[in-house]
DNA sequence: AAGTGGTCTAGACCACCCC
DNA sequence: GGGTGGTCTAGACCACTTA
């Protein structure tokens, strides 16, 4: 399989992919060009291997990333099968973003900003920080807009001290995202409450609701890797205006 | 490691569970009791293999189990850091069904049986569920109650051939999932959509609300493993009276 | 340069499914 | 009994980090 150039034209790193992923990619290949077909079943796992030219350990790191996307599924005993209806194309694993749901929608996404200043955390900001009280917290507000059209309110805090330089940040025109990449902040979990309530004067004002308008409210506590807090946010979108979409699964016990 | 007796007193299946959990066991036990802190560094794998007795395939398989739980993270070159409070326990990767809300909050579930019978399959149905229209559809609408309060309206639909002689079974005593189970409809994700909208008449009613207070809605596609779609449902919890929890991950591209 | 995780192999044995 | 997935091993080489 490394001996075999243009298998796929994608080695940008410099490095090769890894084996499992090459043989992911043809797989999820033989998939799309409709050699696989939904429900059917894979040759054996040994054949595979003779197929690819990789060992059986190799392949099944391959297989077992498949099962996570929902692509395939074993049957012990029996074989791997094809997920049926893969045509569904990806709907994410994860919460849908509010510019992934715009570029979907072949929407501009705009925000505005409301509030971009330093101040110190609240008791209840605290405890979810996992931080003292008292601590600078950056304090980032913003109306996010859809062809101008106000969609909804985005009040995120995060520690001063984790992005040095923040409050000189213009995010009128930078992204908190790009922001907190640059400073190698990568969340890999959102812990998130989600809920219905009427929106009081100053969230209708500023979506441009009446008040009393129903108003779904997310707040997410972000976490990196070692499951440390790294921000909370609170957003509350206009009810009848945006929809979240995401997929749950009953972990495979 | 298999000759250790006592490693772990759960050998219930009659077969010992696989050496990769009981690697996964062992570690959790030492993170439990303090042998290993947050923030702290794990020996090196091949140390690691050397005191459970393992190769290191299969300790990288307990490690890489670890990860998902978000108990660990690998650092390339330096070493396996164990993720920093751990103390905050486990929330669902997947949504906190109702019947977990409950027993979290130590309450106990009861449900009202409003409508339990199979006619034909709209056109949207028959769209979601991949059949075709006029389908028998079963259909089975209950409100959800907490202590004798309401707190959410269910309404379920799936093809009535799934589950031979559904219609003569008594939901007021017997629950859909244990249903379902028992036919052998074991879903493995739900595609959702969550928005927030007002009360009608008629749902407030069910729900003890007045007309136009907030309603959170919630539209599932359960799927099977083979991503076949199962049944659709549509939850509409009263706005003031219930929050989901649930918890997103950026994928680990 | 030494230590550590990331990838890969060839071969073995076991448990499950179906004939 | 034959085929298939599930688990496990010992050993190798590569890439990243740290000094």
């Amino acid at each position: 399989m490394n001996d075999s150039p243009g298998v796929s034209g994608t080695v940008l790193p410099g490095y090769p992919e890894p084996l499992w992923i090459q043989a992911v990619n043809v797989i999820r290949g033989e998939i799309d060009r409709g050699v696989l077909r939904p429900g059917g079943r894979l040759p054996p796992e040994r054949e595979l291997c003779r197929q690819l030219g990789i060992s059986r350990v190799t392949l099944r790191k391959a297989l077992g990333s498949l099962v996570e996307a929902g692509v395939l599924s074993p049957s012990h005993g029996r074989g791997w099968y094809v997920a049926k209806s893969t045509q569904k194309k990806e709907w994410p694993n994860s919460l849908e973003s509010f510019s992934e749901t715009a570029a979907r929608m072949g929407l501009e996404p705009h925000s505005t900003v409301l509030r971009a200043e330093a101040t110190p955390a609240t008791i209840d900001e605290a405890e979810q920080l996992g931080i003292a009280p008292g601590t600078s917290l950056f304090r980032l507000e913003r109306v996010r807009l859809l062809e101008g059209v106000p969609i909804a309110l985005d009040l995120t805090r995060l520690r001063s001290a984790l992005v040095p330089g923040i409050d000189s940040v213009d995010f009128r025109v930078r992204s908190l995202y790009s922001t907190l990449s640059a400073a190698g902040i990568e969340p890999v979990r959102a812990d998130s409450t989600i809920e219905a309530t009427k929106a009081d004067e100053r969230v209708a004002g500023h979506l441009d609701l009446a008040a009393g308008d129903p108003v779904l409210v997310m707040r997410q506590v972000a976490l990196s890797a070692q499951q440390e807090p790294l921000f909370v946010s609170t957003i509350r979108y206009a009810g009848d205006r945006y929809r979240l979409r995401t997929s749950f699964s009953r972990s495979h016990d």
